[in-house]
DNA sequence: TTGACATGCAACCATTTGGTTGCCTATTGT
DNA sequence: ACAATAGGCAACCAAATGGTTGCATGTCAA
């Protein structure tokens, strides 16, 4: 969980998954067209993403394939972003009550 | 965007938003305790998570009090999750077919 | 089979990050 | 008034991060 969110933390990485949510199945240099980037830079960037699970490789000839893998995203959704969003409602209209309970 | 993501990306703040969930309003020195870090570290947590938006505080007295704000994380689900989870369906049953597609 | 292409590996570098310590300021309770 | 309490500021530090360059390896196509 710990690795999705600081995989998630970078913006070229997530503009990665973007460029696979976008086009599937796409090899390293593919994903490297058009980047202010060396393909090495890459080549670590989606080395993160698969270890955080968020992508997964094929090897094809001399291709490297990489697969967006939308599970992990889907569950910090579930698990930890759903939890806070029931708080919502409530938070914001309580603040200032709760501020002025103090000054009692 | 990006701040948000940066600020969810470490452990420690995740868990003082956790902290502030189960109980709006906290102190500094009460998000503190308990924590195997110095009440400075925690400062310097609290202000990148307060640069994020993701929390609000008051000065009442000598005192600071920290307010939980769900909306960027509300934000997040649904700017950002959501689209990923329309690929979710698709995804895992597509890729070893597009894969094999490849091999022709 | 050999040159071109796709990727991998490793060393190196600057900057950011997460933490510390030491000291200063402001408020409060007695 | 003054000690204790709550917090702020700044310098410093080690380790992680995001990037680079140079070279090696594996695969394809002519």
């Amino acid at each position: 969980m710990d690795e999705v969110f600081k995989a998630l933390a970078d913006a070229s990485r997530r503009s990665l998954l973007d460029r696979l949510h976008a086009r599937n199945g796409q090899t390293l240099n593919e994903l490297c067209e058009g980047l202010a980037m060396t393909r090495q830079a890459v080549t670590k960037h989606l080395a993160i993403l698969e270890q955080a699970n968020l992508v997964t490789t094929f090897k094809h000839g001399r291709e490297k394939l990489h697969y967006l893998n939308p599970v992990p995203i889907h569950q910090i959704g579930e698990r930890w972003i759903r939890k806070f969003e029931r708080a919502k409602l409530v938070a914001l209209g309580e603040l200032k009550r709760q501020l002025e309970e103090r000054d009692e």
